[in-house]
DNA sequence: GTGAAAGCGCTAACAA
DNA sequence: TTGTTAGCGCTTTCAC
């Protein structure tokens, strides 16, 4: 392997432009103090010899890394991965993130660290250690682990923290998921839905209450009881069933029910299928998330819409520019869920 | 912002375990020259200061960045991630490179390159000026571009060829299309099927025509006529439809499509039901890639499973060990595909 | 087998 | 407004 040096340095471009080292780096880093002409004399040697910086001699010399650490649980990611049930969480951070990034010359790099491991600590030390990244971005399990918000505020990372009200520090995202549970039981409850079931999400999850509380909030708006009519499960396909089963086996069972993910509710579609309870005649379903399987299955499913691409690319911008202003969103920044309606839902069915 | 330092470097390892940097470094970097005790001495030192070496120093004094660079078409993978359509090659190729960086202390970073693009070349150079990668990879249709490949070629960047057959440098891998074809065509013939539908992907991607060979083959094995039973498409649903209506619209039509991508093979299913020929009794369909959609629809699809991760895998593999040994694979890697039979295909229906 | 010195490409701090 | 200097943390080269 020859040793792979820069082709076209600083250097090149200074001696080419007749300036100083100093004042290309000024011109790359947009910064102040350079008469316009100079800018402009600099500018064109760049684009004419190609040059980029090397984002390593960057970081090296104490400025930024340009890179963006956006941490995901390990376990359920490749979990995820090997399934293939279609979820497309990453891509969806991809979307919102790589491109955000790349709008301002950052690259996002993706980590999957242990959750409930003793070495999440280690292993979060060794990836800021090699990569020095210039901003992190946690996700649900993570967002509200207090050894992963601590190191990080310890070593002065700014970091993002989807899902989680943020105490503590950090930017807090959220993506109204309360609010959507509400909007979609106004939405049954108006389709004339009396007895709604709920199947909740895993504790360990703060979203999982908030979604849960939007449902108690729009029955209680409409004056229904809520009774035992919220099981929990844990998001998977196989805790669906059972929450299903349980919800389903009752007499008279719910006219309809939000699940809390897709793969729950799709349990939920199989139960009904079993029992012979129709869908949408006589059970209509919402699921959350809107993973790419919802609109495949028979019939599509109608779900809460995670807006995830928005909020990681909310996340990626506010950190970079954390850099200059210090004003960071104290309170959460909330991104509003959609709901996207399809043909597992419909009236409630008469007499019911 | 404090100018954040690396809070262990080689210097205070060094310091601690009473050598120098030098020996420091050989040992991270598992060189010889050590003795037995002084490397254990030294490795206890960075066991107990937690110490990790910065990618960017190690980068900057010219040796490895310990990054990998993934590139894939731009517009057809933001494309993808928009329409939410369930592919998940993004995701595999994560779950087979990022996790097998991992094992060797690198990390894998995504980026999208325009195709058609005439500043293929800026782009490129800006993304290996900027990060530096020890190795790239190319995803198609990338793996034949000639533009990319010679840069690479000229830089002196190790790099894998994903559906290429590596004519002009680089390391090939193939997934065993023309053979996965084959064997499903094969089966189809097994199942009694006598007038087997083929419908291609777009030309631009290689493996198209391999995918279409393997089903040429397999028809001759059998001595089946082939006729004009092959129409093109270009992988998207919209293709799949015209494809389909013109081989359904036949008389007699064919009893059996293999279809080179899951969407197109959706499209057929879809177009089947709207002429009231019933999958799989009247119509058996195939589909190439597996993508996690071919679960849920109904029929579940038969599909010919792409090696993704297992692939990006190996390539990840090369690339880290072409440093060592020059010892490259010059004919190419074959990763064999899967066949997962699912419900769309059954027994030829009698008389046809 | 081990260490000392030089330098990678860039920016911070300071000087002019 | 511009330039000079001194590192950043590490590996290379070469001396011992």
């Amino acid at each position: 392997m020859p040793r792979r040096r820069q082709a076209v340095t600083i250097k090149h471009v200074a001696a080419d432009a007749g300036v100083s080292l100093q004042t290309v780096s000024r011109v790359i880093n947009n910064e102040p103090n350079v008469r316009d002409e100079m800018r402009k004399r600099v500018q064109s040697s760049i684009d004419k010899l190609g040059y980029i910086p090397s984002i390593a001699a960057q970081r090296m010399s104490g400025s930024r890394s340009y890179l963006i650490l956006a941490l995901n649980d390990r376990d359920r990611t490749i979990e995820a991965w090997r399934a293939r049930q279609g979820s497309d969480w990453v891509d969806q951070m991809l979307l919102g993130g790589m491109l955000k990034c790349a709008e301002h010359g950052y690259r996002m790099v993706i980590e999957l660290v242990d959750t409930h491991n003793d070495h999440v600590e280690r292993e979060l030390k060794a990836a800021l250690a090699a990569l020095q990244p210039d901003g992190v971005i946690l996700t649900p399990p993570h967002s509200d682990n207090p050894l992963i918000t601590g190191l990080l505020e310890a070593q002065h990372v700014p970091y993002a923290r989807i899902g989680s009200l943020g105490e503590g520090g950090g930017i807090p995202l959220v993506m109204g998921d309360e609010e959507a549970a509400r909007d979609a039981t106004r939405r049954l409850v108006e389709l004339g839905h009396k007895r709604i079931g709920f199947i909740a999400g895993s504790n360990e999850y703060r979203l999982s209450e908030w979604r849960k509380q939007g449902w108690r909030v729009g029955m209680a708006e409409a004056g229904l009881p809520i009774d035992n009519l919220c099981v929990r499960g844990d998001f998977g396909y196989d805790s669906g069933l059972v929450a299903a089963r349980d919800l389903l086996g009752r007499d008279p069972h719910p006219t309809a029910i939000i699940a809390s993910s897709d793969q729950m509710a799709l349990a939920a579609r199989d139960v009904a299928a079993e029992l012979g309870i129709a869908v949408p005649d006589h059970l209509s379903l919402v699921s959350f998330d809107n993973t790419p399987v919802t609109t495949f299955t028979s019939p599509p499913l109608s779900a809460i819409d995670q807006p995830i691409a928005e909020t990681v690319s909310r996340a990626v911008e506010l950190l970079i520019t954390a850099h200059r202003s210090k004003e960071l969103p104290q309170s959460p920044v909330v991104i509003p869920a959609g709901f996207v309606e399809r043909s597992s839902i419909g009236p409630a069915p008469v007499g019911a």
